[in-house]
RNA sequence: GGGCCUGUAGCUCAGGUGGUUAGAGCGCACGCCUGAUAAGCGUGAGGUCAGAGGUUCAACUCCUCUCAGGCCCA
């Protein structure tokens, strides 16, 4: 035995360069530095830096055929948090993949930099600039509402300070970016705010104009009063919050046909859950099938009260029948044209439209309230068109801050919302309140600022998207969602019941609706779709410093072509999400320039996003994109959505499942956790931790429990195994043997890793991360690790071994491999580690190999075998007390079915479990009994009704019989009273080890364990007892693994015996130029006078006798 | 109020088409190994598969209802 000394020499990086190859003189696999995950990866990012790594991998697929991957712009002001590194770890690792598997990945970055986040941050600025030069709190400004603030200082000024804003946390986001490995070419992103980028949305809105899918309207629009706009329907979809809200009843009279009021009081019941709505009640509705019932309470009580018969408990009480008599009941169209009296008259009715009178409308239902409709046509969509119907009176009494009028009595300038407990007060008074409780209900607020949001009536321009529904519809069908039911269910679901998209907002800082409209016509409309044709609508060239923003935009007016009027453009700007959903060609300004690169990368072939996308981001790029058909290349009809594959994550959690907030400050610092446990460990957690379409708990010690312990084993097996001793003279080399050749360990994991690659790479393919990461973590950790390396140490200690070319060879190829399964999930560990075996970097490599080793089912079901009856062996040891190092005489095993492919691989258990023979026993042996145990599936069918009779009956089978089954012929056996063919598969033929050895067993195996210790293996024992021992002080002595020594031993008269016997063994394993026993140890052993000569002693206790060991290095 | 998802060991998760004793990792307990060592490995304890009905020879699995949690929509 020999050990070379290590040669290995560290460059200043500890990695080798990307492209660089290994040459002869320069083999050594250095050892990662001992430093914290952080350091490691902060290294790697340096060197990658300088290598332009990223660049260089783009450049080597740059000819490949494309696989698209769109980056949804996030908006730069705001930080990037712990849910933006799960999001972008799952786009980062796909592309990774898709790039290793030999496709070019166009990784373009992109901002969305228009909207009213970036408006309101802006405005926060403003308003504390005021407060401190008027001295007040910033909360006094706040309540003049947006708008004034914003026009005071000029919406020139107000744009300039967006454009900048934006900008504000560009550079966290690109580090975070960098940290995580998030590879993004950031060297030229898209801008959602560009000249380019505008010019291209504004050709898709004239597109969809001359398709006749751009369109003025006017309806019932969820309204933000701070902010002052409408919001779309996606952007109302994200605001949905639990308020607590009034629940209203008000009893209003009926009065008679002529106005006046009957005789005898009737009041009719009214819910609602707005009371500052009936501020401007026109109408009720009733409908007209169902049944309404008349009450008159038992007390007397000359009045009476109607509302709908199912609602009557629900609203009067369980017991109501205690109380009250059913006076007579009526259809819902007999109310219809009554008239009654309105609960408030603070706001006089137009002289146009109907007002107090009940109306049919079918949409009223009996389910909750009284069945009876409050009707407010200024508020409420069902509202609105009930009184488009019914030609009702509009009353719209609030102004566009959402404050009642100020000539409104008791409520003037109030808020509605903040309004409705006085308007419950006045109803009191007037004893039109039947009673009022609150209730808990879903409200939508404003997704930006909280605010709870009204319904108003209101212009605007619209996407008709309704009119293209089916064909949104169909091509949705064609995309591979994952989740699929993301898909089918929740996105197509809210296709199908797809409304208008409303895109005017009446704001400042977004793209300019490009439609200009004749001041005096306002049916002359132009909608402009390039600079060039604004220059020539206005007959001159567009200034040098053309800005297509507000308010520059707004000064390019034109005489209308009809002769009378001037072109103005409209005020308002668009939904910033038509922006992001432009973004497959306005990010490459298509069509002005690069069509040849939008037919080359449209549609996407994959994106992903977070679920809360899907009325976002992946609603705006199928609508635009389904708009805009032929316009766009690749994109008929019958063409997919602009995404053929969507991946959705759901929300990163806190470790206790709460939604991670400010308010509750359970926000992760992406930052913090970065620096405690690497990039790797938290891209592979999020990943692997369970399906990234489930809602994941982000809990710091399961990141250190699950992948942190796995890259640390995967760096152990590097550093501890393979760079520690094939440093010692191992490279690849033509000496290696075949696969072939080599031992059926060798082959074996050789075959796993096959499979393992084939799995993970169909995993990842079908878009299964998480699956494709468990592949990975659990065959590096149980069968390379746990197995492989665990039954091959020796191999690779014993340089000289016949067999270490072939281990070296083996755990190589094995750990290279594995580096290139997981680079997508952790690019850092397996880089470093690549570099170190290849030296190559593993983002250049490819994710399979040419020619990987056939998979060797049988080999693989035979070591199966061997590593359940080494567990079952490891249990009889446990059971007999005899420790591994204890050699024992011999194991029998039992296996289900022919065993010889298992006892080919008998060795390894030999040397596992230390025993110096194994033998495999059959049914034909004396030590085996046989048993025989039902197969239901077969029986079942076989059998029915009697299956367990049958089944029962088997275990009290005759020996010959079983063996004639387990020979593989049928047999009849009787069972209550009548004859059964039992057929050699219907039973599982167990066969059971017997005698008077250590027996244990489990589903089909089985092993016997002879304890029996002769004197020769105990010396044995012993033996291997100094050997350990001996290691262990040469550890502690800090020798290093190949220094030579001089080792004493003494013991008593049977420990010296034993070690005389195994004299030559003990120092060959200890590396002992000189071995001194007993007598020969002299004065100079320890407690003999002269410790001082020895670097290391020791008196070790083994089986309650002691040894007493002395050593020191040789030739110092 | 409607739709969808989830509910399996203390925790995180696996459990084709129904089929023998429901699995794994972590944690815990006990132990092994000691040339991967602030590492490596084994064994064990721990579950009325949310609950109740139903279909079936047989249900974690299929059906119905209930409960709890989450998401989405109104």
């Amino acid at each position: 035995m020999c050990w070379p000394v290590c040669s290995a020499s560290l460059s200043p990086s500890p990695f080798p360069p990307a492209a660089q190859l290994m040459t002869p003189d320069a083999v050594l696999y250095p050892l990662l530095p001992e430093t914290s995950a952080d350091a490691l990866e902060r290294t790697l990012l340096s060197q990658w830096d300088a290598e332009g790594l990223f660049e260089q991998s783009q450049a080597a697929r740059a000819t490949a055929t494309p696989f698209v991957f769109f980056e949804g712009p996030p908006t730069a002001n705001g930080r990037p948090g712990i849910h933006h590194v799960f999001a972008r770890t799952i786009k980062d690792l796909f592309c990774r993949h898709r790039a290793m598997q030999g496709y070019f990945v166009p990784r373009k970055a992109g901002w969305d930099t228009h909207g009213l986040p970036v408006e309101i941050e802006v405005e926060k600025e403003l308003q504390r600039e005021e407060a401190a030069r008027r001295g007040v709190d910033p909360g006094e400004i706040a309540k003049l509402g947006g708008k004034q603030l914003i026009e005071q200082v000029g919406v020139a000024e107000f744009n300039r300070r967006c454009r900048e804003s934006v900008w504000k946390y560009r550079g966290e986001w690109e580090k975070l970016s960098q940290r995580t490995a998030y590879w993004l070419d950031y060297g030229d992103p898209y801008v959602t705010y560009s000249h380019d980028f505008v010019e291209s949305v504004w050709w898709a809105l004239r597109t969809l104009h001359e398709k006749a899918l751009l369109v003025r309207g006017h309806k019932i629009l969820p309204y933000c009063a701070r902010c002052g706009t409408a919001l779309s329907s996606h952007e109302v979809a994200q605001g949905y919050d639990d308020v607590e809200d009034p629940s209203v009843y008000v009893a209003l009279d009926l009065l008679d046909a002529d106005g006046s009021a009957p005789a005898v009081r009737r009041r009719i019941i009214v819910w609602t859950t707005t009371p500052w709505t009936l501020v401007s009640n026109t109408a009720l509705a009733v409908h007209p099938d169902l049944t309404y019932a008349e009450l008159r309470k038992k007390t007397g009580a000359e009045w009476t009260i109607v509302l709908a018969e199912a609602r009557v408990a629900g609203v009067l009480g369980a017991d109501w029948a205690d109380r009250w008599d059913v006076v007579g009941t009526m259809a819902g169209r007999d109310l219809v044209g009554r008239r009654y009296r309105r609960p408030l008259d603070w706001v006089p009715y137009p002289a146009e439209g109907k007002h107090e009178i009940i109306v049919p409308e079918a949409f009223v239902s009996a389910e909750d309230g009284s069945g009876v409709v409050h009707m407010a046509p200024a508020f409420g969509a069902d509202d609105y068109a009930a009184g488009q119907r019914h030609g009702l009176a509009f009353v719209q009494p609030v102004n566009a801050r959402g404050e009642f009028e100020a000539e409104v009595p008791e409520v003037g300038g109030v808020f509605v919302k903040q309004a409705d407990a006085r308007i419950i007060e006045v109803l009191r008074e007037r004893d039109v309140l039947w009673k009022s409780s609150r209730f808990v209900h879903a409200y939508p607020h404003c997704w930006r600022c909280g605010t709870p949001l009204l319904y108003y009536a209101r212009g605007g321009w619209f996407v008709r998207t309704t009119a293209v529904r089916d064909h949104m519809l169909s091509r949705n069908a064609q995309v591979n969602w994952n989740p699929a039911e993301v898909g089918a269910g929740r996105f197509g679901e809210w296709l199908s019941n797809n409304v208008d998209w409303a895109i005017s907002r009446d704001r400042y800082w977004g793209t300019p609706l490009p439609v200009w409209v004749n001041d005096e016509d306002p049916t002359e409309i132009d909608v402009i779709g390039s600079y060039a044709e604004l220059a020539q609508r206005i007959g001159r060239p567009l200034p040098e410093d053309f800005d297509p923003h507000k308010p520059h935009i707004d000064q390019y007016t034109w005489p209308a072509p009809s002769g009378t009027g001037t072109m103005r453009r409209v005020p308002e700007v668009i939904d910033t999400w038509f922006d992001s959903g432009s973004m497959p060609f306005a990010q490459w300004h298509y069509p002005f320039e690069n069509a040849d690169k939008v037919a080359q990368q449209y549609p996407a072939d994959f994106i992903a996003e977070g679920v809360d996308q899907t009325r976002g981001w992946f609603y705006s790029l199928l609508a635009i994109a389904t708009g805009l058909g032929d316009a766009l290349p690749n994109n008929g009809h019958a063409q997919a959505a602009p995404y053929r594959s969507v991946v959705v994550n759901d929300l990163v959690l806190d470790a206790q499942g709460q939604k991670m907030s400010k308010s509750k400050g359970n926000v992760v610092n992406p930052w913090e956790v970065l620096e405690r446990h690497g990039a790797d460990a938290v891209r592979l957690f999020l990943v692997a931790s369970s399906q990234v379409w489930v809602p994941r708990r982000f809990d710091e010690n399961a990141i250190r429990e699950t992948a942190g312990r796995f890259l640390l084993t995967f760096r152990n097996v590097y550093n501890g195994i393979f760079a520690q001793y094939a440093n010692f003279g191992w490279q690849p080399s033509p000496a290696d043997p075949a696969v072939a050749e080599r031992p059926a360990l060798d082959r074996w994991i050789l075959s796993r890793l096959s499979r393992v690659e084939q799995e993970v790479d169909q995993h990842l393919t079908g878009y299964d991360a998480t699956l494709a990461a468990r592949r990975v973590m659990q065959f590096m950790d149980d069968d390379v690790s746990k197995w492989y390396v665990r039954q091959s140490r020796a191999r690779f200690y014993d340089v000289t071994s016949a067999d270490n070319r072939a281990a070296f060879a083996t755990l190589h190829e094995v750990l290279t491999v594995a580096c290139r399964l997981l680079a997508p999930f952790a690019p850092f560990m397996t880089d470093a580690v690549h570099r170190a075996l290849t030296g190559t970097s593993v983002h250049l490599a490819s994710y399979m190999r040419k020619h990987p080793t056939p998979v060797d089912e049988a080999l693989e079901t035979a070591m199966d075998a061997i590593r359940t009856l080494a567990g079952l062996a490891h249990a009889a040891r446990d059971v007999a007390d005899v420790k591994v190092r204890q050699p024992l005489p011999s194991l029998q095993c039992v296996v289900p079915g022919d065993a010889t492919a298992v006892a080919a691989l008998g060795g390894l258990l030999a040397a596992e479990l230390n025993v110096k023979q194994v033998d495999f026993v059959s049914s034909t042996d004396a030590l085996v009994s046989l048993e025989a145990k039902a197969n239901f599936r077969t029986l079942g069918k076989k059998f029915g009704k009697e299956t367990p009779l049958v089944a029962d009956a088997l275990p009290a089978m005759a020996p010959q019989l079983l063996r004639a089954l387990a020979a593989g012929e049928s047999v009849t056996i009787e069972v209550a009273g009548a004859e059964r063919l039992i057929a050699p598969e219907d039973v599982a033929i167990i066969r059971r080890a017997s005698g008077a050895a250590v027996v244990q067993e489990h589903g089909g195996f089985g092993v016997a364990l002879d304890p029996t210790i002769t004197p020769a293996l105990r010396a044995e024992g012993v033996a291997r007892e100094v050997i350990s021992r001996v290691q262990r002080l040469r550890k502690e002595a800090q020798l290093a693994v190949s220094d030579r020594i001089v080792l004493a031993v003494t013991g008593d008269d049977e420990v010296n015996a034993a070690v005389a016997a195994h004299r030559a063994h003990i120092a060959d394993e200890v590396l002992a130029g000189r071995l001194l026993l007993g007598a020969e140890v002299g004065s100079s052993f320890p407690g003999g006078g002269d410790d001082a000569a020895w670097t290391a002693t020791q008196v070790a206790d083994v089986d309650g006798r002691s040894i007493r060991l002395a050593l020191t290095k040789d030739g110092v």
